[in-house]
DNA sequence: GCCAATGGCTGAACCGGTTCACTGAAGCGG
DNA sequence: CCGCTTCAGTGAACCGGTTCAGCCATTGGC
């Protein structure tokens, strides 16, 4: 094991400055103490390349500095996008992401949960799994918690960052409808509980006001699994001449099915995605798709959590609207 | 802000248990004291619902249970898989990952190793964007430091993961080679030194051995630029019959500058990627990569750091086989 | 000129564990 | 039965900051 250096305390700048550690502490931190002494600490501290300790810091003060970031699924493009972005803009306000994920499993959601309030972090940023866990709550009281996607249980988190994922199935279906589909399969990931992803009940009801025959149908998330759905249905009698996919990736997958069986995008079937993958502009044809901004979404997420960390009083919830980015894989039906 | 509940110190547990607080947390890691001790504290521990404080066990024990990853730039596709994977195995292990991100930026990645460094880190993991600073022989000397892809400067790192890129040139030229092709473009993302990467010294150095006539183009490893720098190549004159990119996403511009230039793949033009991104499996045509294992990566990286920090010695230096995924985006040259 | 308020700083407690030097008792060989 | 080692456990120092009560010297109001 290599030795550890030491570093310089607290008390060997005090001692040179002829200051107690308390002083120096305060001029640290420009408070309670005179320009000239705080000037003068500042020099000696350079001089001895002193740096507070943080974890010595964290123990006193009662803050790590720390934010944790809870993913349902770090497999998912855009929750990895997420987590890139959120660990950047943390690391821009001076504090670091504990980033963990979930790997699906909603139970393992809620130990991980435990262990990152055992770590002292700061704030939780979470996308939920499980949104209805009683846990959530009681992790609230004690911690500020922000929830990306959907809203916590129990009402008292501290900030909500919601897609306004009801507008972005309504920009989807409208769009295709403008372009004389009627037909329409609808693919949605499976998901422990989706109150936001409302395949069945928000598509129905938009279906309903649009006019449109749907076929909701549960796709895993992965592409072999989407490919093989897909190919079922474009496959099967009646075969619709649109596909709405709550995910860029089932629309990959629907992209395969229809190379498959011989039929073409958007000639014989039209596609529209969910999600902006920066792939999805790549593929052949280039993909129409929802996009909701996840720039906007990781600003808004950590400003929320920073800011009750640091006692400001934040807007509590905030409401993120997609956009439609049309491309070239959906046309206007031939039937 | 909410009020952080009290939970139970150690010094409870002792009052208790009748035992002293060295007692106590000797007992719980299981080691100084006796069988029926241990089940005692430890029930008594149960009860209270003690959970050692991880903040004072750093400052006291001098370690976090914390590894630094420090990212060259999260924005690359196999970047973000590694975090990912390195993320949950030392989770696995009972470790957090602390991911930082030097968006690219060699400046920032020295700023950010000496952060976490200060962050007291018990061990560092990096993919250098600048392999020769001399910072790197600095923090091996107080800190566990692995590296992945290239070699520290210095030569005193505690373990190297390397890659054999050397290798994966020759599969992808070799590979080019036997179906025909003669002619053959290079594309090689920037990077700030990449002697891993060597997109000069040993594609040239193959390229003789294989009797190939091959041109490197140096292009941004964004879509967009990617496209246009391919695109510059095949519309000049003496167009190559094949492409080998040094990733994907650059192959994914070459498939993009194809389409624009009504050049069909593989007929027109071969193209061979780098990397084996899981969507390159559903372009169309599906494309022919290398594949460089990143679990293996991932899993060696993470054991040598962690045997280091627990005073195991490990082997120091890991070379990973990449291996070549034969799709349908190169076929035999017709000219 | 007196009392209160303010500014600048100190000393000591505190955060909650770990670890080291030490002790008493038990075990053991001779 | 003695001296030596080993085992279980204790007490106190320690890690390196922060924070609170308190103190002295000014300053200001009236």
């Amino acid at each position: 094991m290599p030795d550890r250096r030491k570093r310089a305390t607290i008390r060997e700048v005090a001692q040179a400055t002829g200051l107690s550690p308390a002083a120096v502490s305060y001029a640290l931190r420009g408070i309670q103490t005179s320009e000239e002494t705080q000037e003068r600490v500042r020099a000696a501290a350079e001089e001895l390349g002193y740096e507070a300790h943080p974890i010595a810091r964290a123990l006193a003060s009662g803050r790590t500095g720390m934010v944790g970031l809870l993913c349902g699924s770090l497999e998912d493009y855009w929750q990895q996008s997420l987590a890139v972005g959120i660990g950047r803009a943390l690391l821009a306000r001076d504090r670091y992401a504990l980033i963990v994920d979930a790997v699906g499993d909603p139970q393992r959601e809620l130990v991980l949960a435990r262990q990152l309030r055992d770590q002292r972090v700061d704030g939780l940023i979470v996308q939920p799994l499980d949104p209805s866990a009683p846990l959530w709550a009681e992790l609230a009281e004690t911690l500020p918690v922000v929830s990306i996607g959907d809203a916590l249980a129990g009402g008292n988190s501290q900030g909500e960052v919601v897609f306004d994922n009801r507008w972005g199935v309504t920009l989807a279906l409208e769009h295709l409808r403008m372009l004389g589909h009627r037909r329409i399969a609808v693919f949605t990931p499976t998901r422990a509980s989706t109150p936001d992803r409302p395949a069945d009940v928000h598509v129905n009801a938009e279906a309903r006001r649009l006019d449109l025959e749907v076929e909701v149908v549960v796709a895993q998330q992965s592409l072999a699994e989407a490919t093989d759905a897909a190919r079922r249905v474009l496959e099967g009698p009646g075969r619709p001449s649109a596909v709405f996919c709550f995910s860029d990736v089932i629309a990959y997958g629907v992209y395969a099915a229809t190379r498959a069986l011989g039929l073409s995008v958007p000639g014989d079937v039209a596609v529209c995605g969910y999600d902006n993958h920066p792939m999805s502009a790549l593929l052949t044809p280039p993909l129409t798709t929802v996009d909701w901004n996840i720039g906007g979404i990781v600003e808004t997420a950590v400003r929320l959590v920073v800011d009750v960390i640091e006692e400001r009083s934040p807007a509590r919830r905030v409401v993120c609207e997609p956009a439609l980015r049309v491309r070239e894989s959906t046309a206007p039906a031939t039937a």
